[in-house]
DNA sequence: TTACTCATGTAAGTAGTTACATGATTCC
DNA sequence: GGAATCATGTAACTACTTACATGAGTAA
């Protein structure tokens, strides 16, 4: 449950509203830990029923009403309590390894398209992670600032290096994906070329095709 | 969906019943895709319900039957159009690295524990993975030896090295999240060196605690 | 006879996705 | 007047988790 966590950490550092929850989500956590609108407005609401968090109901124009939520004492407890407890990591579920585990009933062409793909994906996110190291360190994000002007100047050094380790691994992981997917593309120029396959043939097909039925 | 793929795929190697699938899903494609039981059992009624698989009545013992499953013609289509179309990757949701992220609301001591309990985790399951690939490599798991006779000779290069090629990466990756915890350690250490904040402290408090308010 | 493995499920709940829906305000 | 953005939701669905439940066969 740590959608409730991510939300507990934000509020944190300022009373929000669920929509500039859900855009920090794009901006800040993003890439980080996803989650859209429609899964945060009701999430509020079952932690403002639990009691972390509570609402202020403001005006916005002439009727209508938003609501900016902050974080209770309890939400606090909680936040403190979620940090201490150990993660313990959840099952693997990769959707492009299981993938790549089977290629054999695809072609050549196709394995390398995804590959291509796998790779431009994981630099272009790698490109983004950089982009936001380079502010947090030179702490020029707008929730970091709030976050340190509302903290003891003696923890600053901290609250910058574990945002910024954090990233860092990020960074590290997408270059490990870049690296997958280029030797990836080096092992199907290899098996073409021990191949009389042709690039746009599968390898092996399953077994009930090969029967020569119909 | 890859449950359902990931099932065809197994199929494919020969007729199943549900509860020898769910043990291939703890040995070999354990690590790489986790799904129980009560998950795999309904999944396949509605495979058969798609038409994707068959079932055949098996009796065992004295009165009971079990059911064996193997791959249709349309499970088969299936299985190549999947191998086919590009994965796009899934939204980033990592709690430990979320977590990591706000370890300032933790002592030096907790976060400490975890990044030890992150980098025991990899390396156990580095270790298992690496196991997994040398007997890719010598080609003496069960399933592989059954897939390796039923396709072309043409195929096996492919076959195998597409298996370590993805067994490769993810050892890589999990090399990467070692490293990354152990760096995790020496900035705790070099923290808590620069730190007046003692090792079972936290470096900061949400803000509502800090009130003096109770 | 006890315990283990084989074998197959259901049921209740949580988390997340995708799509639909509405209306106000602000800026051009 | 129209488009963008602010703002807040609901509804239906899929995927996954955790726990409960049952019974048969087999080896010590």
């Amino acid at each position: 449950m740590s959608l409730r966590h991510a939300l507990l950490a934000l509020l944190d550092a300022g009373a929000m509203t669920g929509y500039e929850l859900a855009k920090q989500f794009d901006v800040s956590v993003a890439y980080l830990w996803h989650a859209p609108h429609s899964q945060i407005y009701p999430e509020l609401r079952r932690m403002e029923a639990d009691g972390l968090i509570e609402a202020e109901a403001l005006p916005r124009g002439e009727r209508g009403t938003k609501r900016a939520y902050s974080l209770t004492v309890a939400g606090a407890a909680e936040l403190m309590r979620w940090v201490a407890e150990t993660e313990t990591s959840p099952p693997v579920r990769d959707p492009a390894y299981l993938k790549a585990t089977y290629y054999e009933y695809g072609s050549f062409d196709q394995a390398r398209r995804q590959f291509r793909e796998h790779r431009d994906h994981h630099r272009a996110i790698m490109e983004h992670w950089q982009r936001h190291i380079a502010r947090l360190q030179r702490r020029d994000t707008p929730l970091l600032q709030k976050r340190l002007s509302l903290a003891p100047a003696a923890a600053h050094e901290a609250i910058v290096a574990y945002k910024v380790h954090a990233y860092e691994g990020l960074v590290e992981r997408a270059r490990a994906e870049v690296a997958w997917a280029e030797r990836g593309l080096s092992l199907i120029d290899r098996l073409e070329h021990n191949s009389a396959v042709p690039p746009d043939a599968p390898a092996t097909l399953p077994q009930v095709l090969t029967g020569g039925t119909e």
